[in-house]
DNA sequence: ACAAAAGTGTTTTTTATACACCCATGC
DNA sequence: GCATGGGTGTATAAAAAACACTTTTGT
Protein backbone atom coordinates (compact mmCIF):
# COMPACT_ATOMS: atom_id res chain seq x y z
CA UNK A 1 0.00 0.00 0.00
CA UNK A 2 0.78 3.27 -0.73
CA UNK A 3 0.06 5.97 2.66
CA UNK A 4 1.59 8.71 0.91
CA UNK A 5 1.08 11.74 0.69
CA UNK A 6 -0.95 11.65 4.20
CA UNK A 7 1.50 10.14 6.98
CA UNK A 8 -0.53 10.71 9.71
CA UNK A 9 -4.57 10.09 9.53
CA UNK A 10 -6.34 12.85 9.39
CA UNK A 11 -7.81 13.45 13.13
CA UNK A 12 -11.25 13.91 11.74
CA UNK A 13 -10.85 11.11 9.59
CA UNK A 14 -8.95 7.96 12.08
CA UNK A 15 -7.93 4.60 10.58
CA UNK A 16 -9.92 1.87 10.82
CA UNK A 17 -8.79 -1.41 13.19
CA UNK A 18 -9.27 -4.61 11.59
CA UNK A 19 -9.73 -8.12 12.70
CA UNK A 20 -8.99 -10.46 9.96
CA UNK A 21 -10.87 -13.49 9.48
CA UNK A 22 -10.95 -16.61 6.21
CA UNK A 23 -13.98 -18.14 5.72
CA UNK A 24 -14.05 -21.33 3.46
CA UNK A 25 -16.99 -22.37 1.07
CA UNK A 26 -16.45 -25.78 0.68
CA UNK A 27 -17.93 -27.65 -2.00
CA UNK A 28 -18.40 -31.78 -2.43
CA UNK A 29 -20.31 -33.75 -5.18
CA UNK A 30 -22.12 -36.45 -3.41
CA UNK A 31 -21.81 -38.41 -6.87
CA UNK A 32 -23.47 -41.62 -5.35
CA UNK A 33 -26.64 -39.31 -4.89
CA UNK A 34 -26.40 -36.79 -7.13
CA UNK A 35 -26.23 -33.92 -4.64
CA UNK A 36 -23.88 -30.91 -4.57
CA UNK A 37 -22.98 -29.85 -0.91
CA UNK A 38 -21.95 -27.33 1.33
CA UNK A 39 -19.65 -27.43 4.49
CA UNK A 40 -21.23 -25.71 7.45
CA UNK A 41 -20.41 -25.63 11.00
CA UNK A 42 -22.59 -24.56 13.57
CA UNK A 43 -21.44 -21.53 16.00
CA UNK A 44 -21.18 -22.45 19.82
CA UNK A 45 -20.70 -18.55 20.41
CA UNK A 46 -22.23 -15.42 20.17
CA UNK A 47 -22.96 -13.66 17.94
CA UNK A 48 -24.95 -16.28 16.39
CA UNK A 49 -24.72 -18.71 18.73
CA UNK A 50 -26.40 -22.17 17.79
CA UNK A 51 -26.19 -20.57 14.14
CA UNK A 52 -25.12 -22.55 11.17
CA UNK A 53 -21.75 -20.76 9.71
CA UNK A 54 -18.94 -21.19 7.13
CA UNK A 55 -16.22 -22.53 8.78
CA UNK A 56 -14.00 -19.72 9.40
CA UNK A 57 -10.83 -18.96 11.61
CA UNK A 58 -9.14 -15.37 12.23
CA UNK A 59 -5.59 -15.57 10.84
CA UNK A 60 -2.45 -16.21 13.12
CA UNK A 61 0.88 -14.30 13.26
CA UNK A 62 3.27 -15.59 10.30
CA UNK A 63 0.40 -17.38 8.77
CA UNK A 64 -0.83 -16.76 5.18
CA UNK A 65 -4.18 -16.27 4.11
CA UNK A 66 -4.19 -19.26 2.10
CA UNK A 67 -2.19 -21.06 4.79
CA UNK A 68 -5.33 -19.83 7.43
CA UNK A 69 -7.75 -21.71 4.54
CA UNK A 70 -5.79 -24.77 4.63
CA UNK A 71 -6.11 -25.04 8.47
CA UNK A 72 -9.55 -24.27 8.88
CA UNK A 73 -10.33 -26.59 5.98
CA UNK A 74 -8.26 -29.49 8.07
CA UNK A 75 -9.77 -28.51 11.06
CA UNK A 76 -13.21 -29.34 9.86
CA UNK A 77 -12.19 -32.45 7.35
CA UNK A 78 -9.44 -34.78 6.69
CA UNK A 79 -9.13 -34.74 2.56
CA UNK A 80 -6.24 -35.28 0.26
CA UNK A 81 -7.59 -34.02 -3.14
CA UNK A 82 -8.86 -30.75 -3.45
CA UNK A 83 -8.94 -27.10 -5.36
CA UNK A 84 -9.12 -24.27 -3.43
CA UNK A 85 -8.82 -20.48 -4.12
CA UNK A 86 -9.45 -16.86 -3.28
CA UNK A 87 -13.14 -15.82 -3.17
CA UNK A 88 -13.55 -12.40 -2.42
CA UNK A 89 -13.05 -10.27 0.69
CA UNK A 90 -15.83 -8.94 1.94
CA UNK A 91 -15.06 -5.77 4.67
CA UNK A 92 -18.26 -3.67 4.90
CA UNK A 93 -18.55 -1.75 8.35
CA UNK A 94 -21.07 -2.95 10.36
CA UNK A 95 -21.38 -6.85 8.80
CA UNK A 96 -20.09 -7.98 12.30
CA UNK A 97 -22.34 -7.35 15.42
CA UNK A 98 -19.31 -7.18 17.29
CA UNK A 99 -18.26 -4.19 15.66
CA UNK A 100 -19.72 -1.25 18.09
CA UNK A 101 -21.97 0.77 16.17
CA UNK A 102 -21.15 4.09 18.04
CA UNK A 103 -17.87 3.46 19.05
CA UNK A 104 -16.49 2.59 16.22
CA UNK A 105 -14.91 -0.41 17.55
CA UNK A 106 -12.71 -3.01 15.30
CA UNK A 107 -13.87 -3.89 11.90
CA UNK A 108 -14.05 -7.75 11.32
CA UNK A 109 -13.01 -8.25 7.39
CA UNK A 110 -13.24 -11.34 5.75
CA UNK A 111 -11.37 -13.15 3.53
CA UNK A 112 -13.06 -15.72 2.28
CA UNK A 113 -12.03 -19.07 -0.15
CA UNK A 114 -13.70 -21.17 -1.98
CA UNK A 115 -12.62 -25.29 -2.24
CA UNK A 116 -14.08 -27.93 -4.05
CA UNK A 117 -13.25 -31.23 -2.40
CA UNK A 118 -13.59 -34.95 -3.20
CA UNK A 119 -16.23 -36.39 -1.17
CA UNK A 120 -15.43 -39.94 -1.05
CA UNK A 121 -12.70 -39.67 0.94
CA UNK A 122 -13.81 -36.46 2.98
CA UNK A 123 -14.09 -37.29 6.80
CA UNK A 124 -15.70 -34.92 9.18
CA UNK A 125 -13.71 -34.35 11.92
CA UNK A 126 -16.08 -33.52 15.26
CA UNK A 127 -13.39 -30.87 17.51
CA UNK A 128 -14.81 -30.05 21.16
CA UNK A 129 -18.25 -31.09 20.07
CA UNK A 130 -18.69 -28.61 17.26
CA UNK A 131 -21.01 -29.79 14.78
CA UNK A 132 -19.94 -30.09 11.14
CA UNK A 133 -21.67 -31.29 8.62
CA UNK A 134 -22.83 -31.40 4.82
CA UNK A 135 -25.93 -29.42 3.11
CA UNK A 136 -27.63 -29.69 0.34
CA UNK A 137 -27.21 -26.65 -1.42
CA UNK A 138 -30.69 -26.66 -2.06
CA UNK A 139 -31.41 -26.57 1.71
CA UNK A 140 -29.03 -24.20 3.02
CA UNK A 141 -31.08 -22.27 6.00
CA UNK A 142 -30.04 -19.10 7.71
CA UNK A 143 -26.20 -18.38 8.20
CA UNK A 144 -24.55 -16.37 10.41
CA UNK A 145 -23.10 -12.71 9.38
CA UNK A 146 -23.85 -12.48 5.84
CA UNK A 147 -22.17 -16.12 5.50
CA UNK A 148 -25.60 -16.65 3.07
CA UNK A 149 -23.98 -13.80 0.19
CA UNK A 150 -20.42 -15.29 0.92
CA UNK A 151 -22.32 -18.60 0.10
CA UNK A 152 -24.54 -17.68 -3.15
CA UNK A 153 -20.61 -15.52 -4.25
CA UNK A 154 -18.90 -19.46 -4.14
CA UNK A 155 -21.58 -21.07 -6.05
CA UNK A 156 -21.37 -18.90 -9.10
CA UNK A 157 -18.03 -19.12 -9.18
CA UNK A 158 -18.19 -22.67 -8.89
CA UNK A 159 -20.22 -22.67 -11.75
CA UNK A 160 -18.03 -20.37 -13.63
CA UNK A 161 -14.75 -22.75 -13.01
CA UNK A 162 -16.39 -25.59 -14.08
CA UNK A 163 -16.65 -24.33 -17.19
CA UNK A 164 -13.04 -23.12 -18.01
CA UNK A 165 -11.13 -25.04 -15.91
CA UNK A 166 -10.07 -28.49 -15.22
CA UNK A 167 -11.37 -28.40 -11.53
CA UNK A 168 -13.09 -31.41 -11.75
CA UNK A 169 -10.51 -33.26 -12.03
CA UNK A 170 -9.21 -32.09 -8.73
CA UNK A 171 -11.86 -33.89 -6.96
CA UNK A 172 -12.26 -36.42 -9.56
CA UNK A 173 -10.63 -40.63 -8.51
CA UNK A 174 -7.44 -40.57 -10.47
CA UNK A 175 -9.48 -43.34 -12.08
CA UNK A 176 -12.69 -42.06 -13.64
CA UNK A 177 -15.56 -42.75 -16.48
CA UNK A 178 -16.84 -40.57 -18.69
CA UNK A 179 -20.06 -40.95 -17.30
CA UNK A 180 -18.99 -40.28 -13.51
CA UNK A 181 -16.94 -36.71 -15.34
CA UNK A 182 -20.91 -36.29 -16.88
CA UNK A 183 -22.81 -36.98 -13.27
CA UNK A 184 -20.60 -34.35 -11.41
CA UNK A 185 -20.98 -31.67 -14.23
CA UNK A 186 -24.90 -32.33 -14.07
CA UNK A 187 -24.64 -31.95 -10.56
CA UNK A 188 -23.37 -28.85 -10.20
CA UNK A 189 -24.99 -27.24 -13.24
CA UNK A 190 -28.23 -28.62 -13.29
CA UNK A 191 -29.44 -31.33 -15.92
CA UNK A 192 -29.62 -30.77 -19.57
CA UNK A 193 -26.42 -28.65 -19.16
CA UNK A 194 -25.47 -30.51 -22.23
CA UNK A 195 -26.04 -33.85 -24.25
CA UNK A 196 -24.00 -36.56 -22.91
CA UNK A 197 -22.63 -37.85 -26.23
CA UNK A 198 -21.78 -34.25 -27.35
CA UNK A 199 -19.81 -33.35 -23.59
CA UNK A 200 -18.13 -36.97 -23.89
CA UNK A 201 -17.18 -35.76 -28.00
CA UNK A 202 -16.03 -32.26 -26.98
CA UNK A 203 -14.16 -33.43 -23.82
CA UNK A 204 -12.45 -36.05 -25.24
CA UNK A 205 -10.98 -33.66 -28.02
CA UNK A 206 -9.23 -31.51 -25.73
CA UNK A 207 -7.03 -34.29 -25.72
CA UNK A 208 -5.80 -34.32 -22.21
CA UNK A 209 -7.71 -37.51 -21.18
CA UNK A 210 -6.12 -40.55 -21.16
CA UNK A 211 -8.06 -44.14 -21.74
CA UNK A 212 -6.01 -46.58 -19.56
CA UNK A 213 -8.03 -49.81 -21.78
CA UNK A 214 -9.24 -50.78 -18.15
CA UNK A 215 -13.07 -51.38 -18.20
CA UNK A 216 -15.31 -51.45 -15.21
CA UNK A 217 -18.62 -52.65 -15.13
CA UNK A 218 -21.79 -50.92 -12.76
CA UNK A 219 -24.63 -53.29 -12.97
CA UNK A 220 -25.90 -53.71 -16.57
CA UNK A 221 -25.38 -52.75 -19.01
CA UNK A 222 -21.50 -52.39 -21.12
CA UNK A 223 -18.35 -51.59 -19.27
CA UNK A 224 -16.98 -47.84 -19.35
CA UNK A 225 -13.70 -47.40 -20.31
CA UNK A 226 -11.53 -45.79 -17.11
CA UNK A 227 -9.76 -42.49 -18.37
CA UNK A 228 -6.88 -40.50 -16.38
CA UNK A 229 -6.23 -36.55 -16.31
CA UNK A 230 -2.89 -36.43 -18.43
CA UNK A 231 -1.60 -33.22 -16.39
CA UNK A 232 1.68 -33.50 -19.19
CA UNK A 233 -1.12 -33.03 -21.58
CA UNK A 234 -3.50 -30.37 -20.00
CA UNK A 235 -0.04 -28.08 -19.58
CA UNK A 236 0.22 -26.36 -23.21
CA UNK A 237 -3.81 -25.54 -22.68
CA UNK A 238 -3.01 -23.73 -19.13
CA UNK A 239 -4.17 -20.10 -19.71
CA UNK A 240 -5.70 -20.76 -22.46
CA UNK A 241 -9.71 -20.45 -22.99
CA UNK A 242 -11.38 -24.08 -22.89
CA UNK A 243 -14.97 -24.56 -22.68
CA UNK A 244 -16.43 -28.04 -21.07
CA UNK A 245 -19.90 -27.13 -21.54
CA UNK B 1 -16.38 -15.20 10.34
CA UNK B 2 -16.69 -18.13 12.88
CA UNK B 3 -14.46 -18.48 15.46
CA UNK B 4 -15.78 -21.49 16.75
CA UNK B 5 -14.73 -23.90 18.04
CA UNK B 6 -11.74 -21.64 19.57
CA UNK B 7 -12.84 -18.62 21.22
CA UNK B 8 -9.50 -17.85 22.47
CA UNK B 9 -6.33 -18.10 19.97
CA UNK B 10 -3.81 -21.03 21.78
CA UNK B 11 -0.97 -19.07 23.38
CA UNK B 12 1.42 -20.72 20.96
CA UNK B 13 -0.24 -19.00 18.62
CA UNK B 14 -1.58 -15.17 18.53
CA UNK B 15 -3.66 -13.45 16.44
CA UNK B 16 -2.03 -11.30 13.40
CA UNK B 17 -2.66 -7.64 14.05
CA UNK B 18 -3.79 -5.96 11.00
CA UNK B 19 -3.53 -2.59 8.88
CA UNK B 20 -5.89 -3.05 5.85
CA UNK B 21 -4.91 -0.97 3.06
CA UNK B 22 -6.49 -0.39 -1.00
CA UNK B 23 -4.25 -0.29 -3.69
CA UNK B 24 -6.12 0.58 -6.82
CA UNK B 25 -5.09 -0.79 -10.07
CA UNK B 26 -6.38 1.99 -12.63
CA UNK B 27 -6.41 1.50 -15.93
CA UNK B 28 -6.90 3.87 -18.95
CA UNK B 29 -7.36 4.08 -22.80
CA UNK B 30 -5.58 7.00 -24.49
CA UNK B 31 -7.12 6.33 -27.66
CA UNK B 32 -5.42 9.16 -29.61
CA UNK B 33 -2.28 7.49 -29.22
CA UNK B 34 -3.13 4.00 -28.83
CA UNK B 35 -1.90 3.72 -25.49
CA UNK B 36 -2.77 1.73 -22.80
CA UNK B 37 -1.96 3.45 -18.97
CA UNK B 38 -1.89 2.78 -15.26
CA UNK B 39 -1.96 5.41 -12.83
CA UNK B 40 1.18 5.29 -10.28
CA UNK B 41 1.76 7.70 -7.51
CA UNK B 42 5.34 8.50 -6.19
CA UNK B 43 5.79 7.96 -2.53
CA UNK B 44 7.16 10.40 -0.53
CA UNK B 45 7.77 8.85 2.55
CA UNK B 46 9.72 5.31 3.45
CA UNK B 47 9.45 2.18 2.91
CA UNK B 48 10.16 2.66 -0.68
CA UNK B 49 10.14 6.58 -0.59
CA UNK B 50 10.89 7.85 -4.35
CA UNK B 51 9.77 4.68 -5.38
CA UNK B 52 6.35 4.67 -8.06
CA UNK B 53 3.40 2.58 -6.35
CA UNK B 54 -0.24 1.89 -7.19
CA UNK B 55 -2.54 4.57 -5.21
CA UNK B 56 -3.57 3.53 -2.26
CA UNK B 57 -5.09 4.43 1.52
CA UNK B 58 -5.99 3.34 4.93
CA UNK B 59 -9.50 2.28 5.23
CA UNK B 60 -10.85 4.72 7.87
CA UNK B 61 -13.74 4.19 10.48
CA UNK B 62 -16.96 3.62 8.93
CA UNK B 63 -15.81 2.85 5.22
CA UNK B 64 -16.23 0.19 3.29
CA UNK B 65 -13.53 -1.16 0.89
CA UNK B 66 -15.43 -0.11 -2.17
CA UNK B 67 -15.79 3.62 -0.29
CA UNK B 68 -12.08 3.85 0.29
CA UNK B 69 -10.98 2.37 -3.72
CA UNK B 70 -13.42 5.17 -4.63
CA UNK B 71 -12.05 7.74 -2.20
CA UNK B 72 -8.25 6.95 -3.32
CA UNK B 73 -9.14 7.19 -6.58
CA UNK B 74 -10.59 10.92 -6.97
CA UNK B 75 -7.87 11.79 -4.65
CA UNK B 76 -5.52 11.81 -7.72
CA UNK B 77 -7.58 11.84 -10.70
CA UNK B 78 -11.48 13.94 -11.35
CA UNK B 79 -13.10 11.16 -13.49
CA UNK B 80 -16.91 10.88 -13.89
CA UNK B 81 -16.80 7.55 -15.89
CA UNK B 82 -15.56 4.64 -14.65
CA UNK B 83 -15.65 0.83 -14.13
CA UNK B 84 -14.39 -0.45 -10.44
CA UNK B 85 -14.39 -3.64 -8.78
CA UNK B 86 -13.04 -5.61 -6.48
CA UNK B 87 -9.16 -7.62 -7.54
CA UNK B 88 -7.89 -9.79 -5.11
CA UNK B 89 -6.18 -9.58 -1.58
CA UNK B 90 -2.84 -9.79 -0.61
CA UNK B 91 -1.97 -10.71 2.50
CA UNK B 92 0.94 -12.82 2.96
CA UNK B 93 3.32 -12.32 5.33
CA UNK B 94 6.61 -10.25 4.97
CA UNK B 95 5.59 -8.43 2.02
CA UNK B 96 5.23 -4.89 3.78
CA UNK B 97 9.04 -4.00 5.15
CA UNK B 98 7.08 -2.47 8.06
CA UNK B 99 6.13 -5.59 9.59
CA UNK B 100 9.00 -6.25 11.83
CA UNK B 101 10.23 -9.80 11.21
CA UNK B 102 11.12 -11.11 14.61
CA UNK B 103 8.69 -9.30 16.89
CA UNK B 104 5.75 -9.86 14.71
CA UNK B 105 4.36 -6.61 14.56
CA UNK B 106 1.02 -5.27 12.35
CA UNK B 107 0.70 -7.26 9.11
CA UNK B 108 -0.53 -5.06 6.22
CA UNK B 109 -3.43 -6.59 3.82
CA UNK B 110 -3.76 -5.08 0.62
CA UNK B 111 -7.59 -5.19 -1.01
CA UNK B 112 -7.24 -4.20 -4.63
CA UNK B 113 -9.45 -2.94 -6.80
CA UNK B 114 -9.36 -2.60 -10.47
CA UNK B 115 -10.43 0.37 -12.35
CA UNK B 116 -10.84 1.74 -16.00
CA UNK B 117 -11.50 5.25 -16.33
CA UNK B 118 -12.24 7.63 -18.98
CA UNK B 119 -8.98 9.28 -20.41
CA UNK B 120 -10.04 12.21 -21.77
CA UNK B 121 -11.83 14.09 -18.80
CA UNK B 122 -9.56 12.25 -16.79
CA UNK B 123 -7.70 15.23 -15.12
CA UNK B 124 -4.72 14.53 -12.62
CA UNK B 125 -4.72 15.98 -9.70
CA UNK B 126 -1.40 16.90 -7.56
CA UNK B 127 -2.16 16.95 -4.12
CA UNK B 128 0.66 18.01 -1.69
CA UNK B 129 3.34 18.03 -4.14
CA UNK B 130 2.81 14.45 -5.04
CA UNK B 131 3.42 13.26 -8.01
CA UNK B 132 0.67 11.36 -9.84
CA UNK B 133 1.58 10.14 -13.76
CA UNK B 134 0.03 7.80 -16.02
CA UNK B 135 2.54 4.96 -17.30
CA UNK B 136 2.59 3.12 -20.47
CA UNK B 137 1.75 -0.64 -19.51
CA UNK B 138 5.28 -1.38 -21.34
CA UNK B 139 7.41 1.25 -19.44
CA UNK B 140 6.23 -0.02 -15.89
CA UNK B 141 9.20 0.97 -14.08
CA UNK B 142 9.70 -1.67 -10.22
CA UNK B 143 7.37 -0.73 -8.08
CA UNK B 144 6.72 -0.38 -4.09
CA UNK B 145 5.75 -3.28 -2.33
CA UNK B 146 4.67 -6.45 -4.54
CA UNK B 147 2.63 -3.80 -6.69
CA UNK B 148 4.13 -5.28 -10.02
CA UNK B 149 2.36 -8.46 -9.09
CA UNK B 150 -0.82 -6.63 -8.32
CA UNK B 151 -0.66 -4.75 -11.22
CA UNK B 152 0.16 -7.65 -13.51
CA UNK B 153 -2.88 -9.46 -11.66
CA UNK B 154 -5.41 -6.25 -12.57
CA UNK B 155 -3.45 -6.28 -16.63
CA UNK B 156 -5.18 -10.28 -16.52
CA UNK B 157 -8.42 -9.33 -15.01
CA UNK B 158 -8.60 -6.30 -17.64
CA UNK B 159 -8.16 -8.07 -20.87
CA UNK B 160 -10.81 -11.16 -19.26
CA UNK B 161 -13.48 -8.34 -18.59
CA UNK B 162 -13.47 -7.14 -22.21
CA UNK B 163 -14.19 -10.21 -23.53
CA UNK B 164 -16.83 -11.07 -21.89
CA UNK B 165 -18.62 -8.09 -20.28
CA UNK B 166 -19.34 -4.41 -21.52
CA UNK B 167 -16.83 -2.42 -19.47
CA UNK B 168 -15.52 -0.99 -22.59
CA UNK B 169 -18.65 0.77 -22.78
CA UNK B 170 -18.31 2.56 -19.92
CA UNK B 171 -15.43 4.36 -20.76
CA UNK B 172 -15.98 5.16 -24.21
CA UNK B 173 -18.28 8.67 -24.82
CA UNK B 174 -22.15 8.45 -24.82
CA UNK B 175 -22.08 8.55 -28.32
CA UNK B 176 -18.92 6.31 -30.30
CA UNK B 177 -17.69 5.24 -33.37
CA UNK B 178 -17.69 1.17 -33.98
CA UNK B 179 -14.08 2.20 -34.90
CA UNK B 180 -13.22 3.69 -31.86
CA UNK B 181 -14.74 0.83 -30.04
CA UNK B 182 -12.66 -1.51 -32.20
CA UNK B 183 -9.40 0.32 -31.46
CA UNK B 184 -9.46 0.21 -27.97
CA UNK B 185 -10.21 -3.26 -28.02
CA UNK B 186 -7.02 -2.99 -29.94
CA UNK B 187 -4.96 -1.01 -27.82
CA UNK B 188 -5.71 -3.53 -24.70
CA UNK B 189 -5.90 -6.95 -26.18
CA UNK B 190 -3.02 -6.36 -29.33
CA UNK B 191 -3.79 -6.05 -32.84
CA UNK B 192 -4.88 -9.06 -34.79
CA UNK B 193 -7.11 -9.95 -31.86
CA UNK B 194 -9.80 -9.68 -34.65
CA UNK B 195 -10.82 -8.45 -38.11
CA UNK B 196 -12.59 -5.47 -37.87
CA UNK B 197 -15.25 -6.28 -40.21
CA UNK B 198 -15.96 -9.52 -37.74
CA UNK B 199 -15.67 -8.01 -34.70
CA UNK B 200 -18.19 -5.04 -36.07
CA UNK B 201 -20.60 -7.89 -36.95
CA UNK B 202 -20.33 -9.98 -33.59
CA UNK B 203 -20.75 -6.69 -31.50
CA UNK B 204 -23.81 -5.50 -33.73
CA UNK B 205 -25.92 -8.74 -33.50
CA UNK B 206 -25.65 -8.42 -29.77
CA UNK B 207 -28.08 -5.93 -30.29
CA UNK B 208 -27.13 -3.62 -27.70
CA UNK B 209 -26.09 -0.35 -29.36
CA UNK B 210 -28.37 1.72 -31.07
CA UNK B 211 -27.06 3.45 -34.36
CA UNK B 212 -28.24 7.41 -33.68
CA UNK B 213 -27.97 8.29 -37.39
CA UNK B 214 -25.30 10.72 -36.88
CA UNK B 215 -22.42 10.78 -38.84
CA UNK B 216 -19.06 12.22 -37.99
CA UNK B 217 -16.22 12.59 -40.25
CA UNK B 218 -12.70 11.77 -38.77
CA UNK B 219 -9.99 13.57 -41.75
CA UNK B 220 -10.76 11.57 -45.58
CA UNK B 221 -12.87 8.85 -45.49
CA UNK B 222 -16.62 7.96 -45.28
CA UNK B 223 -17.85 10.00 -42.30
CA UNK B 224 -19.13 7.17 -39.84
CA UNK B 225 -22.29 6.61 -37.77
CA UNK B 226 -22.19 7.46 -34.37
CA UNK B 227 -23.65 4.71 -31.67
CA UNK B 228 -24.87 4.74 -28.35
CA UNK B 229 -25.07 1.73 -25.84
CA UNK B 230 -28.40 0.87 -25.29
CA UNK B 231 -28.68 -0.01 -21.45
CA UNK B 232 -32.58 -1.51 -21.54
CA UNK B 233 -31.34 -3.94 -24.55
CA UNK B 234 -28.29 -4.45 -22.49
CA UNK B 235 -30.07 -5.82 -19.08
CA UNK B 236 -31.78 -9.23 -20.13
CA UNK B 237 -27.99 -10.19 -21.47
CA UNK B 238 -26.57 -9.07 -18.00
CA UNK B 239 -25.56 -12.79 -16.33
CA UNK B 240 -25.68 -14.24 -20.07
CA UNK B 241 -22.16 -15.40 -21.55
CA UNK B 242 -21.24 -12.96 -24.06
CA UNK B 243 -18.43 -12.96 -26.26
CA UNK B 244 -16.41 -9.75 -28.08
CA UNK B 245 -13.34 -11.44 -29.48
C1' DA C 1 -34.08 -62.12 -25.74
C1' DC C 2 -34.14 -57.80 -23.77
C1' DA C 3 -33.05 -53.89 -20.93
C1' DA C 4 -29.42 -50.96 -19.64
C1' DA C 5 -25.42 -48.47 -20.02
C1' DA C 6 -21.37 -47.25 -23.16
C1' DG C 7 -19.85 -45.50 -27.14
C1' DT C 8 -20.04 -43.93 -32.33
C1' DG C 9 -21.83 -41.56 -36.16
C1' DT C 10 -24.79 -38.40 -38.93
C1' DT C 11 -27.41 -34.42 -39.94
C1' DT C 12 -28.55 -29.70 -39.21
C1' DT C 13 -27.67 -25.27 -37.53
C1' DT C 14 -24.91 -21.80 -35.87
C1' DT C 15 -20.67 -19.36 -35.34
C1' DA C 16 -15.92 -18.10 -36.57
C1' DT C 17 -12.53 -16.59 -40.03
C1' DA C 18 -10.78 -14.69 -43.99
C1' DC C 19 -11.48 -12.08 -47.32
C1' DA C 20 -13.45 -9.31 -51.44
C1' DC C 21 -15.98 -5.62 -52.53
C1' DC C 22 -18.95 -1.35 -52.47
C1' DC C 23 -19.77 3.49 -50.35
C1' DA C 24 -18.96 8.29 -49.09
C1' DT C 25 -15.94 11.76 -48.18
C1' DG C 26 -11.46 15.04 -48.47
C1' DC C 27 -8.02 16.63 -51.28
C1' DG D 1 -9.67 10.78 -59.81
C1' DC D 2 -8.05 8.46 -56.10
C1' DA D 3 -6.60 7.64 -51.49
C1' DT D 4 -8.82 6.90 -47.12
C1' DG D 5 -11.53 5.12 -43.85
C1' DG D 6 -16.61 3.23 -43.29
C1' DG D 7 -19.56 -0.39 -44.17
C1' DT D 8 -21.63 -4.82 -46.48
C1' DG D 9 -21.48 -9.38 -48.29
C1' DT D 10 -19.77 -14.00 -49.37
C1' DA D 11 -17.41 -18.35 -49.22
C1' DT D 12 -15.18 -21.61 -46.34
C1' DA D 13 -14.22 -23.85 -42.12
C1' DA D 14 -15.19 -25.05 -37.58
C1' DA D 15 -18.06 -25.73 -33.74
C1' DA D 16 -22.49 -26.57 -31.28
C1' DA D 17 -26.74 -29.09 -30.91
C1' DA D 18 -29.93 -32.74 -31.69
C1' DC D 19 -30.53 -37.34 -32.09
C1' DA D 20 -30.21 -41.99 -34.34
C1' DC D 21 -27.71 -45.95 -34.05
C1' DT D 22 -24.37 -49.72 -32.67
C1' DT D 23 -21.85 -52.31 -29.02
C1' DT D 24 -21.38 -54.94 -24.85
C1' DT D 25 -22.73 -56.30 -20.77
C1' DG D 26 -26.29 -58.39 -16.79
C1' DT D 27 -30.39 -60.83 -16.07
Amino acid sequence: MSYNPQPQPHPKHPLAEFKVGVDNVIFSVDTANNRLLALLVKRLQDPFANSWSLPGTLVREGESLEDAAHRILSEKIKVENLYLEQLYTFGNPGRDPREAKESFGDRYLSVSYFALVRFEEAELLFNQGGMTAWFMLQKIPQLAFDHNKILNYGYQRLRNKLEYSPIAFDVLPDLFTLNEVYQLYCTILGENFSDYSNFRTRLLKLGFLSDTGIKVSRGAGRPASLYRFDAEAFAPLKNKPLVFI
